[in-house]
DNA sequence: TAATTAATTTAGACTAATCTAAAAATGTGT
DNA sequence: ACACATTTTTAGATTAGTCTAAATTAATTA
């Protein structure tokens, strides 16, 4: 039936998912060619042959979407990328800033059983050490409805740290810096509405975070003592 | 300094060191083929390219020898591979005949840090589901100096078995099969000269053996009880 | 040693993925 | 709605790895 995607075309298919989160509308050509640090031609190209497989739906000018096999190929890629992180984190001990480049790797190693099995050792883990979920064996991803970015937050409420959006290693090195992680309990003090900075206090201590930060940092309401 | 070699630049390499092993004078273009079921062209365009790297020594129609820096490239990708087959046996409960086409591609993500956290994560093993030696960091292979394969083992003495050489999957189901795996004890009952198969017991089961089994298994004496 | 066979290399072509430069389509602002 | 900027696609070239068919070298055997 429909063959199998070579390592580049998991990639592809996994950029066009990834941006399609936050524009359903389509990717576009340019868009997709940032996030795989590739020219715009070398998209274009590319597009084409996916639509030949059948896992985009794209019109020339018009952006891509993932079709429902592209999509299906696109989620068991994101699965594997995050247990694979998740291994590293729990079971290597490497630090959350560490992973991202090894399960780009990892993750292309297509077969069902060894990505399953790896599922029932790290105990099913439900989201990755960067908090993003893990879609489970039949594709389904368990998004946290209750998430918001910390810089939307309500005044004075106490959040605990559920995700990051921006993984990259300084971002994730200056939190470490700062004491947060996963599960750290954080009370909003002030909105700086100009600049969308915003003043916390962590493990009672008080801290002045950029706007950059406090839209990257997903926070969950904590319920009341 | 020296590039790092592709994924199949890393198979050829392997293949060199593996046939090296029997042949210590070269591997021929046609060996290499077979072994990595590639054809005689494939084989001698690739060499010249290893040559110029300067990983192998090569004169044309001469065979292939591997150089310091190949070796130790080999080596590496010997080193993966097992210690992947290890995790896959002894942590994701795959049996020995399954891991060995999931350990050829994960034996080529190449990061050191992984290599060396995976290694101490098994607790640092000497040898691979089939016995073969797992090289250490600095490459060095612990081989068994006491291993004989069975076809040329003493008649009546007791043996454990310590390796197979033939690690396809229909031999090592037969092995399964008549309830032989690493550790397993086995007295030579007898040795049928012409034509090198042997009767065993096992289990306090008795075997008759054929030549090609009895080849591929290793043994190495037990100490008298 | 000459002839034949086997092994190996060269020649030429193909695919996947990439790039730069140029052309074409789309979108925007006055 | 026209001109201009932006985005995207086409054209053409490059690299890695592979193949088949043909030529060449090495080995064997009469």
């Amino acid at each position: 039936m429909s063959a199998t995607p070579t390592h580049v075309e998991e990639n592809y298919l996994k950029a066009i998912f990834s941006l399609s989160l936050k524009h359903p509308e389509g990717a576009s050509t340019n868009d997709i060619a940032r996030r795989l640090e590739a020219t715009a031609p070398s998209v274009s190209d590319m597009l084409r042959k996916l639509k030949a497989k059948g896992w985009i739906e794209y019109q020339k000018y018009q952006g891509a979407r993932l079709s429902a096999r592209g999509r299906e190929l696109a989620v068991e890629v994101v699965r594997r990328h995050r247990l694979w992180e998740v291994f590293l984190v729990e079971k290597l001990n490497f630090s959350w800033d560490e992973v991202h480049d090894l399960a780009e790797q990892l993750e292309h190693i297509r077969s069902g059983e060894l990505t399953n099995r790896l599922d029932a050792f790290l105990d099913f883990p439900r989201v990755d050490p960067h908090g993003d979920p893990i879609p489970d064996a039949a594709g389904n991803i368990q998004f946290d409805a209750a998430a918001v970015p910390l810089h939307l937050a309500d005044q004075g409420a106490r959040y605990e740290l559920v995700g990051v959006k921006d993984t990259s290693t300084s971002f994730l090195r200056y939190l470490d810096h700062t004491g947060l992680s996963l599960g750290s309990h954080i009370q909003l003090m002030d909105r700086l509405e100009f600049d969308q900075s915003v003043l916390i206090e962590v493990h009672d201590k008080s801290l002045h975070m950029s706007p950059h930060a406090s839209k990257n940092i997903l926070v969950k309401p904590l319920p009341h003592e």
